[in-house]
DNA sequence: TATGAGCGT
């Protein structure tokens, strides 16, 4: 399949070529993949005859007629003729887009995919999500192309850290690995270096419920998963959720904020807590950073102290 | 490897 620089066109060429067209790689010559399908094609795709995509043509936008794909992980050689000709063989590729930045022209790592109608775009999705790119260390990072829509999380996330992951486990691996315990797990995301497209053996799994977050930091350290036991920790507050905002300001100098000076306090302070937070939870979360004294949310509050040992 | 990042002209 295509190497980087491979191939009779430079893709930098087809982005100068194409820059201005709504429609990049339309009607590209056909590749020599259009002919036969490659051996990682899944089964149930069956290459038409290549001259089917020049026909396609892209139907009107509609807002229930979603055909476009994001896709991520991207390496940065890989551009569009990469994705044309590992997808090109599905016959329903109607475009491809990656999106690079503007100053340095390099690729920002994810791109569009767009397909001659929605059952075809899905159709890759569930065939092509999670399974591994030709000639890339990584698998195909897929979803539905929702720009515009507000990635619509009115639903806290509650997120933690894993790491110590084996080379093989995948996003899907490592969800599944937490949602058999804890049905609020929504999601998990393995790192991937962009360079390499190799896994960086660490990533984040998200959960609905604060409870479980909480109970899987201490129930999952440790628990295998592919071969290799997990050593979990807290994420570093983004998008956190609730009380999990602490990493980002909400705790601080038990004296105040305008009083940091004292060098034998240990107390940390944290606000900004859910109703239902317990001392035990408070335990739980930052028992990982240092021996703990004392625990105390006092009755009624939504605050609460955390005194270390030593700071 | 040890705290990412995912929506465009």
């Amino acid at each position: 399949m295509m190497q980087p620089g491979a191939g009779g066109v430079a893709p930098s060429a087809i982005s100068q070529q194409y820059g201005q067209q709504p429609y990049m790689m339309m009607a590209p010559p056909p590749p020599p993949t259009a002919q036969a399908p490659p051996m990682w094609a899944p089964q149930s795709q069956v290459a038409p005859p290549p001259g089917q995509l020049v026909q396609q043509q892209p139907q009107p936008a509609s807002a229930d007629e979603v055909r476009t794909l994001w896709i991520g992980d991207l390496q940065y050689w890989m551009e569009e003729t990469y994705l044309y000709n590992i997808l090109v063989h599905t016959g329903e590729l109607v475009s491809v887009k990656v999106i690079r930045n503007k100053q340095t022209t390099q690729s920002e790592g994810y791109g569009f995919i767009e397909f001659s109608s929605r059952a075809a775009a899905e159709r890759v999705l569930q065939s092509y999500n999670g399974t591994p790119m030709p000639n890339g260390a990584q698998n195909f990072r897929l979803n539905w192309a929702s720009a515009g829509e507000k990635r619509s999380d009115d639903t806290p996330d509650y997120t933690i850290f894993v790491g110590d992951l084996a080379s093989d486990v995948t996003d899907y691996m490592l969800q599944e690995t937490f949602r058999a315990r804890f049905p609020s797990c929504k999601g998990a995301k393995v790192v991937i270096d962009r360079l390499t497209g190799r896994t960086k053996g660490y990533g984040f799994v998200k959960f609905g419920d604060e409870s479980e977050q909480l109970r899987a930091m201490t129930e999952m350290n440790g628990v295998l998963c592919s071969t290799r036991p997990m050593r979990i920790g807290p994420a570093a507050n983004k998008n956190a959720g609730g009380s999990q905002q602490y990493s980002k300001g909400s705790y601080q100098n038990s004296q105040g904020s305008k009083n940091e000076s004292d060098p034998n306090n240990t107390t940390i302070f944290v606000g900004n807590l859910d109703g239902n937070v317990t001392d035990d939870h408070l335990r739980q979360v930052f028992s990982q950073y240092g021996d703990l004294v004392h625990v105390k949310i006092p009755a009624g509050k939504r605050c609460g102290f955390v005194q270390f040992q030593d700071r």
